[in-house]
DNA sequence: GTCCATCTGTCAGGTTCATGTAAGCCCGAG
DNA sequence: CTCGGGCTTACATGAACCTGACAGATGGAC
């Protein structure tokens, strides 16, 4: 399995890529947002480990690009800057997980492991559908990079759609991701859930659409 | 998927199909061997589960009549008799599993799945023909890997000619997969299905056409 | 504490849509 | 050409669904 490793400073690269290839990964290493683009376009890897600070612009200029093309490669952005708005920053423009320095080899590659493996979308930290990012960990929406609130229960219902997205979601697994197992509804709250998120998703500009499939439950796909 | 139950106590049986209810799977019931080898020759099921203790004979005999005529139906055996010799008597009469009295939902669950699952079988979890793809399991249809949503009775009568494809379905066939042995068809229901689903199928795109067999029933096939 | 805003679950009325039936046209076989 | 099966459209029906409104719950500001 081969990554790519954007990094500018030699020996971390060096570093980075020794802990890998122990791991059993190959990797190509590139020190600008200019190489990477080219190699990304050029090779398909398995993911990419993305630092920030590069001598030729931000790392984030090139993530955002991969995703406006609506290419899934699983991104790990890797930066000394650990606060949280470029925490935030870094989710909302569609990087599966962070890290930041100073960060043991170990985690870096547990991480590395989590966004490999998981099937779809179903474990990621970070979701994505067309203009729509959706951070699981703070459950925060974006929408055009933009932070959206919507409440609670449409975010839960969110959620679900989102990462299942592309396949249907029957109506009673909505209900239990919702209510878990104690609670009960004795009415149509999931049918009011939905209707409210569409609601909110339009005002918000999302390309999204949530489908309605009878006697079944709900799809999430991308607009058109 | 529908599946036939066969067993005579009228509490389990109720509670087997509520469980595979929950798990995705319609089914009907039968309580003797007579009525058993009735459905099975009336209607096409996509597995049976069998128990042995019948009011009127043994489940075995149905289940070895079967295999004598060459019948791949999956049979999973369902009985109070925990022996090894009754297992092994249900294995050499052609089950395809086994499961003793008391046992957990789940398990019927998972060992069902099991054989239907099982390649050589007549079913598999997906099916394929040209750019259409249809998942047996979550009974969603993808053209060009596109999510597409048709309604249930379309793609009942799309699930049956796939899995037959080359090979013409007699239009009974068809009716037995959808109705089951209850529902009764007083007019050209099939027919509207059958039209209903080449023109979805037109609109989405799919490479596959539906050929009539006057007098006889249908078959689909790759376009041209 | 009070006030206000928002969130939540329920309900009712209206709407949409899958479904089965029927009727008329089409078309292939003979 | 005739006959009969097949195709397609139209339509009635009821279930499923949508959505605006409402009232209680919640929680923050003061």
């Amino acid at each position: 399995m081969r990554l790519l490793i954007v990094e500018d400073n030699v020996e971390l690269s060096k570093l980075v890529a020794s802990g890998l290839s122990a791991a059993g990964y190959e990797s190509d290493i590139v020190g600008s947002t200019a190489e990477a683009r080219e190699a990304v376009h050029n090779v398909s890897y398995a993911a990419m480990i993305l630092d920030l600070g590069l001598p030729d612009g931000d790392g984030l200029s090139v993530l955002r690009e991969l995703r406006r093309q609506m290419e899934p490669l699983p991104v790990l952005v890797l930066t000394a800057r650990g606060g949280v708005q470029d925490r935030v920053n870094g989710l909302r423009s569609g990087a599966d997980d962070y890290l930041a320095k100073p960060f043991a080899m170990e985690e870096l590659v547990a991480r590395l492991e989590a966004i490999l493996r998981r099937p779809g979308q179903l474990l990621g930290r970070s979701l994505h559908l067309a203009n729509l990012v959706y951070d699981t960990e703070s459950r925060q929406i974006f929408i055009d990079d933009k932070p959206r609130i919507i409440s609670s229960r449409e975010t839960s219902v969110l959620e679900i759609l989102l990462r299942r997205q592309g396949r249907v979601v029957p109506k009673k697994n909505v209900e239990d991701h919702i209510f878990g197992l104690d609670g009960e509804v004795a009415s149509n709250a999931v049918e009011v859930y939905v209707s409210r998120l569409r609601k909110q998703l339009a005002e918000h500009g999302a390309k999204v659409v949530i489908h309605t499939i009878r006697g079944v439950g709900y799809m999430m796909a991308e607009e058109k």
